[in-house]
RNA sequence: GGCGGAGUGGCCGAGUGGCUUAGGCAAGGGCCUGCAAAGCCCUGUACGCGGGUUCGAUUCCCGCCUCCGCCUCCA
């Protein structure tokens, strides 16, 4: 059964959800024409509570809602934390691509117990701490295309909402408060451990063996004030936000009670998804439909994180790769696999994705840009399929090999429909080599009309010393220009010349 | 102890009960080029180990080895 695309698949979408404001986060203006509608083939999930891969049907047609754990802004984003927020930007991109309305929510976790220390440590306002590295990590996403959310809330902002749940829960029975403190009685809702596969009498003690908790495995949902801490008051005392309630909290304030996906990194799905699940469907939400969770970024075999002080740093990878190299990188493997971090493996990451860009690049020179054209079924297929991005990228590399072929042959109607194929689906993934985001680097016109001047000379001279057959000299002119930076190549359309990194 | 994941050709990394056995990077050969560059074509026969099921297993089952993760803050 071979997906058939229906209408012509355009590059542009307007992804969006809250009107006119969201048109900022458009990258490179892509905006929806038309929705589309795929027939044989429809977008499957791996949804972590089954165990399995199941079909995507949200709660309302034709709109899919969104809610993805974002960073507890305690420090400077590794390159996991970025794979993680890639994952789920090429989910939404897939989505939006494929005609739905998408509304998207990225938390950010400005309250915690490390930020308060590191705050200290630093002698410097908690909140200082939190909203300078809320910022470094917004930089690293944006920089590298992924999408803005629709809504970024701050756990800080949504305390309300949080007493609000909390009172539900005490009112069903299901939490208590005691000391200052609210904890969440997990023996009252029979299906906790569901969606990480715990057994309750299995697991170890939970969190630290506080007073007050009436069952070592019950989990805190709010923090008694301490002294020199923040805090917000409630009808149980001043205290501050626990990490669980917060996502329930501000998924649900802003997707509804019942909402479609709920993602993450592997490491959240216990405690912190099973606990933001038990609060919220105890108190008597729908929640999420689906559990998505990306596998890690590893670095000599083990997991990178902050603990073990073993990050690999977005600023320092950004100095060695470009932001679309890295992101290719990351997003070459599949969401669900480990990737073991190496330098050799982000290089042929550089090299595989020059291949397509530079096709794109040739095409443009040579025949003019191409416009966004239909993908092909393959790559449907594959993105349809849990988000097969490797399946994809190779789609995308067999076009761009007969692209480069229908160059050779001359064909340029054939040469620009590949290139408009793989603009299109490089663009599902973010990385359509036109894309203004990492053409962004490029002079301004008054600099690229004087260069070209100048370089269109030296070539001139170039084409007559070979015309003369004095190669020394038309070698001298090449090696001069690949001095500066400049690397000209013949072609059959004439010399070709392209300023390197651009 | 409980739960879960992984071991694929020189490297990265998909996938599958057998068929043209992804894709990329690197390597070798060839074509193209004045020479290059880029590109194109060809080549490599891999699935941790031992059993089992099967006409046939890398793919299913059992056992083993090794590695990793979660059960405590973590994308």
């Amino acid at each position: 059964m071979l997906p058939l695309i229906r209408s012509p698949p355009s590059l542009t979408f307007r992804n969006s959800p809250l009107g006119p404001a969201r048109r900022r986060d458009r990258r490179g203006g892509w905006r929806l024409r038309a929705p589309r509608t795929i027939i044989g083939v429809t977008l499957h999930l791996y949804d972590t509570a089954s165990r399995s891969l199941r079909e995507f049907i949200p709660l309302r047609p034709r709109t899919a809602s969104i809610y993805v754990c974002g960073a507890t802004v305690q420090g400077v984003p590794h390159i996991g934390h970025v794979r993680s927020a890639l994952n789920y930007d090429v989910l939404r991109r897939w989505l939006i691509a494929t005609g739905y309305d998408v509304i998207y929510i990225r938390n950010v976790t400005d309250i915690d117990d490390k930020i308060l220390a590191k705050a200290a440590d630093a002698g410097r306002p908690w909140w200082e701490w939190a909203y300078t590295h809320e910022r470094i990590f917004e930089d690293a996403y944006r920089e590298l295309g992924c999408l803005l959310p629709s809504a970024l809330p701050r756990a800080t902002g949504h305390v309300p909402q949080m007493v609000e749940l909390m009172a539900r829960l005490i009112d069903g029975g299901h939490a208590y408060a005691a000391d200052g403190d609210v904890y969440f009685s997990v023996a009252t809702f029979d299906d906790y451990g569901a969606l990480s596969g715990q057994r309750l009498d299995e697991m170890c003690q939970g969190e630290s063996a506080a007073l007050g908790k009436r069952d070592p495995r019950d989990f805190t949902m709010w923090k008694g004030a301490k002294p020199g801490e923040p805090s917000w008051p409630t009808p149980w005392g001043r205290g501050r936000p626990g990490w669980h309630l917060e996502c329930s909290a501000m998924a649900t304030t802003y997707l509804g009670a019942e909402f479609d996906i709920h993602g993450g990194g592997l490491d959240l799905v216990f405690p912190h998804h099973e606990n933001e699940r038990a609060q919220s469907r105890a108190a008597g939400d729908g929640f999420a439909r689906y559990w998505l969770h990306n596998g890690w970024v590893t670095l000599s075999g083990e997991k990178m994180s902050k603990s073990l002080g073993n990050t690999l740093s977005i600023p320092a990878t950004l100095r060695r790769v470009r932001a679309v190299d890295l992101r290719y990188y990351l997003i070459a493997a599949h969401y669900r696999s480990a990737i073991e971090y190496s330098d050799g493996a982000l290089d042929e990451a550089v090299a595989a994705y020059q291949r397509i860009e530079s096709f794109v690049h040739r095409v443009r020179e040579r025949c003019g840009v191409p416009e966004p054209a239909p993908w092909c079924a393959e790559f449907v297929t594959a993105m349809n399929d849990d988000l097969g991005t490797p399946a994809a990228l190779a789609a995308i590399h067999s076009t761009v090999r007969a692209g480069n072929v229908a160059l050779d042959t001359g064909d340029h109607t054939a040469a620009v429909g590949a290139a408009g194929s793989v603009r299109a689906m490089t663009g599902v993934l973010g990385l359509d080599p036109l894309d203004e985001l990492w053409l962004s680097k490029s002079p301004s016109d008054a600099t690229s009309a004087a260069l070209a001047l100048l370089v269109d000379r030296l070539l001139t001279e170039r084409a007559e010393a070979r015309n003369r057959r004095d190669y020394a000299t038309a070698d001298a002119v090449r090696d001069q220009l690949l001095a500066a930076g400049i690397a000209v190549e013949d072609t059959p359309d004439g010399p070709v010349w392209t300023v390197k990194g651009t």
